[in-house]
DNA sequence: ATCGTTACCGGGAACGATTGCGTAAATAAA
DNA sequence: TTTATTTACGCAATCGTTCCCGGTAACGAT
């Protein structure tokens, strides 16, 4: 059962004029005298009326909502990012549908056919851990479907692109922990092709090597699912802890997988920071709480996704094609915590 | 800059069809040649014909999407209901809308007249902790809005609902306090209005009293922003801690003030359970690690989405109007652990 | 030869809104 | 008074789709 609304032709009717003249003088055209206007402003007040989105819509070939696609909405960074996608489109009257690819390219690929197929305006994506294949998209984005990546970016297509600065951000965590004393840390991180580890492993590379550390690739795990699978992330504990070199502290390059390893370490029995040292990305406000308190890299999740909505606007309003597109890099936030106070130093209370 | 979608008039004059005829048969029509069908389903096929959604729409006069209006998205158990509603929405071809009320009334009713102006097929919504006046949702509901409330509900309004066993909730984690040894077990609850604060404290109520405690009604605060603002819950447990009488254990009717409360009492020094016993509802899979770790009442957040956006579809796909509404009530589950265990009882390790 | 059926297909009106164009009346200019 | 201009409105096309009406063949039955 539908409830009715009110048309620009039942007031049409209502005051004995066209639809033309009613549609005009709500859109207080010149061509219209004030008597009339007047008129039907009253009426179309009196009567609540909503111009149906969906006949302007048709009429103006454009939706007004932003479709987003992300692995998962109960995660804190995603949530807090799709936070600030809804704010701003809110704030400019477009509509936000979400869905979730769950880590899977296929579903992703299926979000993607019905959202477009739903005729979005345009995209804002983190691509799943699963994607290696970009074709979908490239065609997406070469049809003229606007599109802003954050977080997982996908070099290949040329857009707007949000991330945070994953090499520096990864390359202080790992300065972090060897100035702390650690000698051998390891790094737990996502499937070895996303923009994300990509960017952070050689940042946690390049922090090693400065500080004249070996980087011992068997210290270097990846977790294909993202830290989804919680087994997956004790596996990759354990190889660690069997390593010929045994680790004192782990990087870990995102949410899912820095609470994962503390989870197994703790159920482990593994003292952290003393026998073990973890720092990680995460965007939990729990953290803090936690025994030890976290140290994390914090994105700024919501500002990301404000600047990832007005730049995707940008592209959906702009008259002709844009050329120029730009990858806006934030700075994340090192806080440090408990979990990295460990062997030389101790911090004075 | 828009991408050209094939249309059914494309087909029809690339084939030297009619209109009528490719709608028919890409809807396999009876009256439609088993060659024409072939010819245009594999001319569809092959040029990649998607009928246009908004277009069908306005035919239908559905628009097959439904608005969720939270107060939070970035909130655990918010995130994971949605999950639920999204993914039921996805399976049945919906689109998931979301809006945040950020626990604003003003902006709660800013939402709604967005998403009904939007032409949504039916809401799901949990109201903020604000709203006392129901009147634009129950004239909404009467013009013929299928609604859904899930959490914190209305009960003025007959519709569906869907609700964890707030009173038992609430009941068994007092019950399990006074059990532990707590004997003055104070509550920290929503404002006073909301129906799960009403039921929550009344099942924390008719524990004291069935376990021969009186209840003090010094001991029950209200936080009016359900916790979103820290200094709310602050001002609250310092009030608790200079009442009369101060309470050994704090019951908490909500995420936001569980850890909330947990929060300042780390902060105060206070230990958790020693000094005071700590138990509230949460959906954070987190509480699990914090120090103590949380006992907690969860509720089953993503089954409380399937179910609403199953009800609401239900609702949307009936012919006739509805009249018979349920309350699917379902059970949630006290995970007891550190942050309870006090007084009298030691739990072997 | 005429009629009734069946099988196929097209015309055109919706759905709700915008907008280019035409035009009547009123006013201004010649 | 005649002509030009303005004012104020309506007609109809358009967006992409469906679906109610037709209509026209071909065919068998009378």
């Amino acid at each position: 059962m539908r409830f009715e609304a009110l048309t620009i032709k039942d007031i049409a009717k209502a005051l004995g004029l066209s639809t033309s003249t009613v549609s005009r003088a709500l859109r207080d055209s010149y061509e219209i005298s004030p008597e009339t206007k007047k008129l039907v402003l009253e009426y179309a007040e009196k009567n609540n009326y909503h111009p149906n989105p969906i006949a302007l819509s048709l009429k103006e070939r454009r939706s007004r909502s932003i479709g987003v696609i992300v692995c998962e909405i109960a995660n804190s960074f995603f949530s807090q990012t799709i936070n600030g996608i809804e704010s701003i489109a809110y704030n400019n009257g477009y509509n936000v549908i979400i869905s979730q690819s769950r880590e899977s390219f296929d579903r992703e690929i299926i979000n993607l056919q019905y959202l477009t197929s739903r005729s979005i305006d345009g995209l804002i994506i983190s691509v799943s851990t699963e994607t290696r294949d970009f074709s979908f998209l490239k065609e997406l984005h070469e049809k003229g479907m606007p599109i802003v990546f954050f977080d997982r970016i996908v070099d290949e297509i040329e857009t707007h692109k949000v991330i945070v600065d994953n090499y520096k951000s990864a390359y202080d965590a790992t300065v972090h922990l060897v100035k702390n004393g650690y000698q051998h840390i390891a790094a737990v991180s996502n499937a070895a092709y996303l923009s994300i580890t990509k960017e952070r492993l050689a940042g946690y590379r390049a922090a090693l090597a400065d500080n004249g550390m070996a980087v011992n690739e068997d210290l270097v795990k990846h977790c294909h699912h993202g830290g989804m699978i919680l087994v997956e992330v004790e596996e990759a504990v354990n190889e660690l802890l069997q390593a010929p070199e045994k680790p004192d502290a782990i990087l870990t390059t995102s949410d899912k997988l820095t609470t994962g390893c503390f989870r197994i370490l703790k159920s482990k029995g593994i003292t952290v920071p003393a026998e073990m040292g973890l720092v990680g990305f995460s965007n939990s406000d729990l953290t803090e709480l936690l025994d030890p308190p976290l140290t994390i890299i914090k994105q700024p999740a919501f500002e990301m996704g404000e600047i990832a909505t007005n730049l995707l606007l940008q592209l959906i309003e702009s008259k002709r094609p844009v050329k120029e597109f730009e990858t806006r890099v934030l700075a994340s936030e090192l806080i440090t915590r408990g979990s990295t106070v460990a062997k030389k130093t101790k911090t004075p209370a």
